[in-house]
RNA sequence: GUCCCUGUAGCUCAGUGGAUAGAGCGCUUCCCUGCGGAGGAAGAGGCCAGAGGUUCAAAUCCUCUCAGGGACACCA
């Protein structure tokens, strides 16, 4: 438990029960560590000065509290109340970090076991940039979700059969010059590369354009596999096959379901979802009149085996592209039952090369692909630089300065503040730091602001995990460079007297720490030299 | 036309209804006789797109307007 967590219990017994409330760092012009604006929403019910509903709140915490955890509780303003906690419990978080090492920064708090869908791009082509930013949100997020405490289990959809993958086949077989081209088709560099690499087999295969893309398909989805494991190192638990999802009946299963709930009803020849019954703007066709079913009849197929694995939670992360997809995924949701069904949206990245938006477009075939761009500035920068951003925003990426830009990354910033604490303690040849050092020691304005900012980190991860902001993380990051960097520029380690020096070994050791759990968070590398 | 997202420093972006709106880059000026200068310090730079409203309190919530992006298939 960190030390928010801590002052929210205190508080919490200070005042009416049931009262929501949020503690938070103070502002940093602020000289208390932890604020809450708890009275301000008190005032309001009891009709009341919110002052000296503070006034009251503080006097009680101050009876409440455990002895010595604060330092000083103040009343500020017209209302606020500032904390400031002793340095024992800055020295009990310390050494907590000292001792639990990996493990500082693991929560409890979410017992659900989830299913986290990302990327999922039909196997049709290379990966564009905003699969590669579902991609990231996706394998970070995974990491947050486990450390908050979840069983995560981590899923790409292949949609390896269907009208998709039946447009690849055709579209290649128009590449090989062996049918018309079509305005449809896929007419990226690949899919003409790929014709001329297997001309006997697409000659062979004619016919059979369904069966020639997915024989493709299988291909694109091994290029796909490299791409995001090795070289992005996104990491998947499971790949499912939209066409095991056919076979295997659980499309018939879910439409058997749909039908016994009574939201199926038949309408111009087709058979039709009645999704409007869940707030979506009209029903959807599930089974065409043609007597196929749909991809979103599949798709709610594998909605039910995730259920039917006892998943009861089930993040769906998509493209700005799918939007129009999200009401009646969630109604498929609601009628299998799932707990919790969160589809998190993001938005596009817009590539510019000088000042020009460049379009980026699978079937044009003009795009850069995420993978040219994990080659061009390395996985740790693309990352980093993706997971700043929230995913509502729409970002500008600059292709021509991505390299320039690289090296003014904060990636480097950051990574390069764990070196440095890195090599302070090599140089000292300190492999483990000792516990028994006198807190009081860390007397500085950067000692003190440093492990205060090391404290934070499980708050962040909780934050995070609550409210699926990823890029928390990032920010954090920086943040804590910054803070280091300072103390880095303003306190020596080596060299002071004994007692101080042992301190801020363990402080440094810890922050150590930190970076090595955050950077694995994030999913970025810990470099020992740069 | 309907719906979604966005509009905050020159640029790219943070900002959970609360205290003096922040960071990085860029710009100006400083700081190496120390653990790696891929650093540090100081500074300039903002009618938080606009207009109404709700509130003790709004960049944040509501309504409208404007601007940019995207989605609106018996494709995925």
């Amino acid at each position: 438990m960190g030390i928010r967590s801590r002052i929210t219990a205190i508080v919490a017994k200070a005042v009416p029960k049931g009262t929501v409330f949020d503690v938070r760092v103070a502002e940093e012009h602020q000289e208390a560590h932890y604020a809450t604006m708890v009275a301000f929403q008190l005032a309001k019910a009891e009709k009341k000065n919110p002052r000296e509903i503070a006034t009251k709140i503080a006097d009680s915490i101050g009876v409440k509290a455990p002895k010595g955890f604060f330092e000083k509780v103040e009343v500020a303003g017209p209302g606020f109340i500032n904390f400031s906690v002793s340095s024992n419990v800055l020295e009990e978080e310390l050494k907590r970090i000292l001792n639990e090492k990996k493990k500082y920064g693991t929560l409890k708090l979410l017992k659900k076991k989830v299913q986290l869908e990302f990327i999922s791009a039909n196997p049709t082509g290379p990966l564009t940039l905003a699969n590669g930013r579902g991609g990231f949100l996706g394998d970070a997020l995974g990491n947050v979700l486990a450390r908050a405490g979840a069983k995560v289990e981590r899923e790409y959809y292949v949609n390896d059969t269907g009208n998709q993958v039946l447009n690849l086949g055709k579209s290649i077989l128009a590449a090989g010059g062996i049918i018309p081209d079509s305005e449809e088709y896929y007419k990226g560099d690949y899919v003409k590369e790929w014709a001329d690499g297997h001309r006997a087999l697409i000659e062979s295969m004619k016919g059979k354009p369904l069966s020639l893309g997915e024989r493709a398909a299988k291909d694109f989805l091994r290029f796909i596999k490299t791409a995001v494991q090795k070289k992005a190192r996104i990491k998947f638990d499971r790949f499912t096959s939209e066409k095991q999802i056919h076979t295997t009946g659980l499309v018939k299963k879910v439409l058997t379901l749909f039908k016994k709930k009574n939201f199926v009803f038949e309408e111009d020849g087709a058979t039709w979802l009645k999704t409007t019954a869940f707030g979506d703007d009209k029903d959807r066709v599930i089974i065409t009149k043609e007597g196929n079913p749909t991809y979103f009849l599949a798709d709610a197929g594998h909605y039910l085996q995730t259920k039917q694995r006892g998943f009861d939670t089930k993040i769906n992360i998509l493209g700005p592209d799918h939007y129009g997809y999200v009401a009646r995924i969630q109604a498929v949701a609601k009628i299998l039952g799932f707990k919790e069904s969160t589809v998190l949206v993001t938005q596009a990245i817009r590539l510019m090369e000088q000042g020009e938006l460049v379009k980026m477009s699978k079937r044009k075939g003009k795009f850069v692909t995420f993978e040219e761009l994990v080659d061009e500035v390395g996985a740790d920068v693309a990352r980093f630089f993706f997971l700043m951003i929230a995913p509502e925003t729409h970002m500008d990426f600059d292709l021509a300065l991505a390299k320039e830009r690289s090296q003014k990354n904060p990636v480097y910033y950051v990574q390069y503040a764990y070196v440095r604490a890195k090599n302070i303690l090599t140089k000292m040849k300190i492999t483990t730091a000792s516990k028994n050092f006198d807190v009081t020691k860390l007397s500085t304005v950067h000692d003190i602001g440093l492990i205060r900012e090391l404290a934070r980190f499980p708050e962040i991860i909780e934050d995070a995990a609550r409210d699926y902001g990823v890029h928390r993380l990032t920010r954090y990051a920086s943040e804590l460079a910054k803070t280091f960097h300072n103390f880095y520029e303003a306190e020596r380690v080596a060299g002071e007297e004994k007692g101080i020096s042992d301190a801020r070994v363990a402080l440094v050791a810890a922050t150590c720490i930190i970076f090595e759990n955050l950077f694995s968070t994030i999913g970025i590398s810990a470099p020992k030299k740069m």
